[in-house]
DNA sequence: ACCGCATCGTGAGGTAACCTCAGTAATCTC
DNA sequence: GAGATTACTGAGGTTACCTCACGATGCGGT
């Protein structure tokens, strides 16, 4: 087993992560909202109208919790469940006026901070570092 | 507020370490280990004895989760707690043999994964992604 | 030599975010 | 229509954290 330096690019990786979440976790203390509720929040308005199930899709969890996650988010006035003209089983997660507002200034702070993390590389080195981490994903 | 792309960028990293950390989750199941008991061994088998408020400064958890990771380690006799000679409030958590085998495997396990995870990636852009990254990091 | 204060580890008890399993209601299949 | 399937949720468990308080010890000032 050579050492090739890749242990030490997940490192990296892992730590950049590490910094990006408590980043991300402090830029949203003013809404009081996790990066998980976040996240829902921003499939819900993303796709106007999500059952519970397809959240849960969404977020790699079960349908169970992905109650809970709801919960959270009608709690805070940030999202309607709405009845599913078509099926009576199925409820549907409708942003409300105050949830898209919010979605819209959580976006901006997330697009504010991941600029300001970035806003040390160059261009290019930007644009290299977006092309080689889409070959890694594919 | 321009999109420039950087929020994707942090989408990519988010991506990239969660397909890490699930990666390395599955490595570790062989050993029964946790991510966290992975790391704090790591912590314990690389200085040759650490204090539990070391272990707690190393993981960046309070002294009192540190106890539990500790307990966890020691359950499966892979550290053991020593005396300190000079402070008899203080224990030191100390590898066992067994210990540092499960060490040094699962630290060849992680450097194999690493290297597949990004065995697409060329020489060059490997070395231009940790140059990169550790622009960032400082 | 002693008193007060800091430090070390841990017991007790709490929380957040997951999970599985079972249950109710509604829909689909044949 | 009977039976399987799907949508959601109540109940209860697990894990990995946390804070607070405690007993034992060490240490600095008078």
């Amino acid at each position: 087993m050579v050492d090739d330096g890749t242990a030490a690019l997940g490192d990296l990786v892992m730590r950049l992560a590490r910094t990006q979440r408590r980043r991300w976790r402090e830029a949203l203390a003013p809404w009081d909202l996790s990066p998980h509720q976040a996240r829902a929040l921003r499939v819900v308005c993303g796709q106007d109208g999500v059952r519970v199930s397809d959240l849960a899709g969404a977020l790699r969890i079960a349908p169970r919790s992905a109650t809970e996650v709801a919960d959270g988010l009608q709690e805070r006035g940030l999202v309607e469940r709405v009845p599913v003209p078509g099926d009576r089983r199925a409820v549907v997660l409708t942003p409300t006026v105050a949830g898209r507002r919010v979605q819209g200034e959580v976006d901006a702070a997330r697009a504010a901070d991941s600029h300001e993390l970035f806003a040390r590389l160059s261009t290019a080195d930007r644009a290299e570092l977006g092309r080689i981490l889409r070959v890694i994903s594919d």
